[in-house]
RNA sequence: GCCCCCGUCGUCUAGCCAGGCCUAGGACACCGGCCUUUCACGCCGGCGACACGGGUUCGAAUCCCGUCGGGGGCACCA
């Protein structure tokens, strides 16, 4: 049974990065018909907030990911909250005491501290002495005395080679003594990641762990204490991480890059899902828009690059457009679109909603383009700059507006037919023809030189209003 | 500094494992054209890459070595 787990640490809104480590994960559980684990990591008293926990799940679930088992589901390996599973750590810390693979370090935080910095400038790499493996009794005690709250530090053997199958990037060797005898419980008497994460996923028998690029160089402080437990091994895949614009990992330097702000900016789960799956991995086929059920079917971990990826905002854009007119219906899309159109200050009811939307959608990327390409079907006394005010005033301008107004002026109904047809007519009458003959039209209805097409316009706005706001321009520029 | 990972158009990528089908395919962006009352959509076309240097081979984007470049990590963060 394939169990794997998105384990974020509730600091903060969900980045991208990180959501596209929780869709990779389910994505392969879902292939897999197995299940996927959310565990929440609050171990860093500082930084986690329960608000960041439910922000989290909310992303998650906005996003399309689901999860069979966690804190806000439950389920057999419950809790799913790490800070709820002290007791837990608490067990393995002593056994690990006890077999003689980690013992009590009482070392001051500033002293280690300095001492890194020295071998950093000193060039050396920067690990712990391991001064405190050897502790007699007498010495334990005297700093028992003074006060000192000790941490807890794994005891890595001298010159082991960790070997080991990464899923996307094959045989990975690493020699442990790149690392000192590292911290597993801090002073607080918190336990830290790289010992709860272990424990976690194998009491949660968790098989696959997938998970960034990051970790990788844990992975080896992790095997050893699986080891110094007798736990078994699960497989890991390290995920490449996603780069912004300038090739670094990609981060708030970047501008937005939290789930949350791409759903206030109008982007679409599904669009967002699709592009996250389409950055590191590639279908069979070429096709670049799936939907959940073909990337869940197609998805083969193996299929993952090695390489990282760079963000690209822009294709996320056009694919979000693809999403908005061609694959979220009407009803739905309307939906969605709604707060955005009360966000802007432009109040109808749904059926009207719908019609501006149908008219406009094949020329937005995001909800967000609402506020200016919808403007004409709400506003009605907007503004005319300068050089709009110029063309208006024109002979040729006002004369086509002028005709225009006595062919509408005695009618009760104006479609998109009757339009073209009164066009057509001014046409005739008046000599004037293509834009010379529509812009003033477009200008005098919209107070804009570009966007949706009139006909569509008429058609929702009604003839009443088109009657109104010609006679307006009419009155302002006689 | 040390360790690890990575390197095909500007970007996402196909091809690499099983060398010839590759004068390297697709998508976004960009440029041009068509459609069109405008913008957009749509359609058609164009520009554009195997990091470099050595091997191996009849033949290398594909295999080997080196160089260079980029990234990640080296915490009482996760």
């Amino acid at each position: 049974m394939v169990r794997v787990r998105f384990a974020p640490s509730p600091t903060g809104y969900l980045h991208v990065g990180n959501a596209r480590t929780a869709l990779f994960n389910y994505l392969f559980a879902k292939h897999n018909r197995g299940k996927l684990i959310l565990r929440v990591e609050d171990t860093d008293k500082e930084r986690s907030k329960k608000e960041y926990e439910d922000m989290l799940i909310e992303d998650l679930k906005w996003l399309g990911i689901q999860w069979d088992e966690g804190p806000d589901v439950g389920g057999e390996y419950a809790p799913y909250r790490q800070s709820e599973r002290l007791d837990i750590y608490k067990t393995y810390i002593e056994k690990l005491l006890e077999t003689g693979h980690a013992y009590y370090c009482y070392c001051l935080p500033e002293e280690l501290e300095k001492e890194r910095q020295k071998a950093l400038s000193e060039g050396r790499p920067p690990r712990y002495s391991g001064k405190c493996r050897h502790l007699t009794p007498e010495e334990k005690k005297r700093y028992e005395e003074k006060g000192i709250k000790p941490v807890v530090r794994f005891k890595v053997p001298d010159g082991r080679t960790i070997i080991f199958d990464d899923l996307i990037r094959g045989h990975i060797e690493i020699n442990v003594d790149e690392f000192g005898d590292f911290v597993i419980v801090r002073q607080d008497g918190m336990p830290t990641y790289n010992f709860v994460v272990v424990v976690d996923d194998a009491l949660m028998k968790i098989s696959h762990v997938i998970r960034g690029e990051d970790h990788l160089s844990n992975t080896p402080k992790q095997i050893l204490i699986y080891e110094a437990l007798e736990f078994p091994i699960p497989e890991f895949a390290h995920l490449p991480i996603i780069l912004g614009e300038d090739r670094s990992k990609l981060s708030k330097r970047h501008g937005a890059v939290s789930v949350r702000a791409f759903k206030e900016e109008g982007y679409m789960p599904e669009a967002l899902f699709n592009f996250l799956a389409l950055l590191g991995w590639h279908p069979k086929e070429d096709r670049e828009i799936l939907s959940k059920e073909e990337i869940i079917k197609e998805f083969d971990i193996k299929d993952v690059h090695k390489s990282p990826a760079v963000f690209d905002r822009t294709k996320l854009r056009w694919l979000n457009g693809v999403y908005i007119r061609e694959i979220i219906s009407l009803d739905e899309l309307t939906r969605r679109a709604e707060p955005f159109f009360k966000k802007f200050g432009y109040i109808a009811d749904f059926e009207y909603y719908k019609k501006v939307l149908n008219a406009i959608r094949d020329s937005i990327e995001t909800l967000s383009e609402i506020k200016d390409r919808a403007r004409p079907f709400f506003v009605q006394e907007f503004e005319f700059d300068e050089k709009t005010k110029e063309e208006l005033k024109s002979e040729t301008a006002y004369k086509v507006i002028q005709k225009f107004y006595e062919k509408i002026k005695d009618r009760d109904s104006l479609t998109s037919q009757d339009f073209k047809k009164i066009m057509k007519e001014i046409q005739k009458e008046l000599g004037v023809k293509g834009k010379q003959l529509y812009h003033p039209i477009r200008l005098a209805l919209t107070g804009e030189h570009s966007g949706v097409g009139l006909d569509l316009l008429i058609d929702v706005i009604g003839v009443e209003e088109v009657k109104a706001r010609i006679k307006r321009v009419l009155e302002l520029f006689e």
